[in-house]
RNA sequence: GCUGCUGUGGCUCAGUCGGUAGAGCGUCGCAUUGGUAGUGCGGAGGUCACGGGUCCGAUUCCCGUCAGCAGCUCCA
């Protein structure tokens, strides 16, 4: 049955609503299970949900289990939606449900019946001779699911647990029919074009080597790109009143046991030995921030105090997370602490939602945001926690701006506001943060003189907007597909003469550009025109200039635009006057 | 770190059921001086990631190491 929709395009019944695909992609999961008990009966199931886009299902095969066995399981999934088994629903009491699990030796399943309530009323489905523990819902029929795709495999822990046994995860995705899959694979590789590790080597932005594992090097034109961003960042931050400080990446154990990283931090902690004392690269910026607070006495005149430092950290990361420019061993937070009196608190959440949102906005990023609440490994009192945590909730109401819960995330000193981006492939990474802390100004003892001449403590805020400006870079590189606007462009105008005959006038043009300020080159290689259209093209420079016999005598330059193509030859003079009307309506 | 997969000239990838390898692009040389997405011809370039093992013989099979990819756990 096909339905109609509003705007007029025809849509498969049962796929329209967000639930009916949830019940969909569940529906579908159950089908994997039934095939693997087919044909690996020995197999155990232990869960397997609908996601945001397909399904997932985790077994305990007791072998190694590889992609290789996809086709012969992805051809019985197709044999069980043509025997278009009804889904069955039915209830039972506790023990009833746990003999009809022991009965299969579905011992994950058992596990999960034994902790749910005692007096609960378990609910099963049934497909045929399968038998699944399931809350639904389901598609009525398995015949609704025409087309499926075994994705990958990975190992997951049971219950999300790393301590637990490693299961195995298959991943699939499936619709309705054939042409939504290609539709969708479709999708799945122009995404792939834009990764942004693809487009760094492509465009030569930044590269990683086998003597490096995530300590990314930034080539000439990713160098362009991370100083304009930076450029940027100092502007907006002049303006917001910071100042900025430069603290040393290498200090000593002394100093990271007051932090508390010494104890709270240490495994991801690069040490090293001088004159016979432990020191450790930082992973943070914060403690040198301290000392800089502590230095002389300070006066409530003075806050808020707002400290900003673009700081190069390393943090021994797992080896299986590192990620292109996105997750990484070595980077430069665009770091800030915030010193400031409990009364102003709040404006200064406020002051500083506000500055990540402009960036974001800036660059038309969506983003969402989640309140990340005390974790098991902390510092600090209840009544400390539960006021920080309340004072990020009340700044977020009072800009009402929705978030989620992400409980026990926090950091070991204080709660945080985390702002999620997401890269061409829909995963969300962690870029924004700003962090409560009552903690660190108590372990270096900081205070301020108040207006009654006594000594008290100050609060102190962590922030940074991009995150790391490398892991910025990556989302920025992937949301443009490597098309950067005019402002950002390492190289924003290349000027290609149509033989070597008219290089001089090329290098005149290129010189007058220069001059006003753009960032331009020029082809002088003995190839054709449409050749170096093509690379330049390829190269994705907003502007290429053409220059021949005709414009070497007008003194003009044949324009063409990335997106726009030819758009004629026009005055130089007119080109720069286009190009910094262009650039105004940016950012630089 | 864990599970599975991958690792062939600068790049993208073929290939060898075990007998030391090939294409396109790029690069270099020569010719061509061109008008809005690839000019032609020729040359150079690889101990097939690294270290062991099996074998008459390993790039190919096995083990280990390193790195990468997809997830998991973790996180900016």
């Amino acid at each position: 049955m096909k339905i109609k929709r509003k705007d007029g395009s025809i849509m498969e019944a049962g796929f329209e609503e967000e639930l009916g695909k949830r019940a969909f992609w569940h529906t579908s999961a159950h089908i994997l299970a039934q095939a693997v008990k087919r044909l690996y009966p020995g197999a155990k199931c232990a869960t397997g949900p609908a996601i945001a886009e397909g399904f997932y299902y985790d077994f305990d095969f007791g072998f190694r289990f590889s992609e290789e066995e996809f086709p012969k399981i992805e051809a019985e999934m197709k044999k069980i939606a043509g025997e278009n088994l009804q889904l069955r629903h039915f209830t039972a009491d506790r023990g009833k449900a746990i003999a009809l699990m022991e009965e299969r030796e579905e011992t994950y399943k058992v596990e999960i019946i034994n902790q749910l309530p005692e007096d609960a009323e378990i609910s099963f489905y049934q497909q045929g001779e399968y038998l699944e523990l399931c809350a639904g819902p389901h598609v009525a029929y398995t015949s609704a699911i025409r087309a499926f795709r075994l994705l990958s495999v990975a190992g997951a822990y049971w219950r999300g647990d790393e301590k637990n046994k490693m299961l195995t995860r298959i991943y699939g995705i499936s619709f309705p029919n054939a042409d939504m899959l290609a539709e969708y694979e479709n999708r799945l590789a122009e995404a792939k074009k834009r990764d942004h590790r693809r487009l760094g080597k492509e465009l030569g932005l930044f590269a990683l080597f086998d003597e490096g594992p995530g300590f990314p090097f930034f080539l000439p034109k990713g160098m362009v790109l991370k100083n304009l961003l930076i450029d940027y960042w100092r502007k907006l931050h002049a303006q917001e009143g910071y100042v900025e400080i430069s603290t040393p990446i290498l200090l000593n154990r002394r100093l990271w046991e007051t932090s508390g990283h010494w104890e709270h931090y240490r495994d991801k902690m690069y040490t090293t030995v001088i004159d016979g004392a432990d020191f450790a690269i930082k992973p943070m910026s914060c403690p040198g921030g301290m000392l800089v607070y502590n230095m002389e006495p300070r006066s409530y005149r003075e806050l808020p105090m707002r400290i900003s430092e673009l700081g190069l950290i390393h943090r021994n990361e797992k080896s299986g997370t590192l990620h292109g420019l996105m997750r990484v061993r070595c980077c430069t937070q665009d770091d800030a602490h915030i010193f400031m009196m409990p009364d102003q608190i709040q404006d200064e959440i406020k002051g500083v939602i506000r500055l990540i949102d402009e960036v974001y906005s800036a660059f038309g990023f969506r983003y969402h945001v989640e309140l990340s609440t005390r974790p098991e490994n902390s510092i600090g009192s209840d009544e400390e926690w539960e006021m920080a945590t309340e004072g990020l909730i009340r700044a977020l109401k009072e800009l009402q701006l929705p978030y989620v819960i992400n409980e026990g995330d926090g950091a070991f000193y204080g709660p945080k506001i985390d702002f999620h981006l997401e890269d061409s492939l829909r995963r969300t990474w962690q870029c924004g943060t700003i962090q409560l802390d009552f903690q660190l100004p108590q372990r270096f003892m900081a205070a301020y003189t108040g207006e009654d001449g006594k000594q008290h403590r100050p609060i102190m805020i962590h922030r940074v907007v991009f995150g790391s400006i490398e892991r910025f870079m990556g989302i920025l590189i992937e949301h443009f597909a490597g098309k950067f606007p005019l402002w950002l462009s390492p190289v924003q105008v290349k000027i290609l003469p149509v033989s070597d005959k008219f290089i001089d006038y090329a290098k005149e043009v290129e010189l007058s550009l220069k001059k006003e300020g753009f960032r331009c080159e020029t082809d002088e290689r003995a190839e054709k025109i449409g050749y170096k259209i093509r690379e330049a093209q390829l190269e994705k420079a907003p502007y290429m200039l053409i220059v021949g016999g005709k414009e070497a005598a007008a003194g003009s330059v044949s324009v063409r635009k990335r997106e726009e193509g030819d758009l004629g030859s026009m005055p130089v003079s007119r080109l720069v006057e286009m190009l910094c009307r262009e650039a105004k309506n940016s950012l630089c």
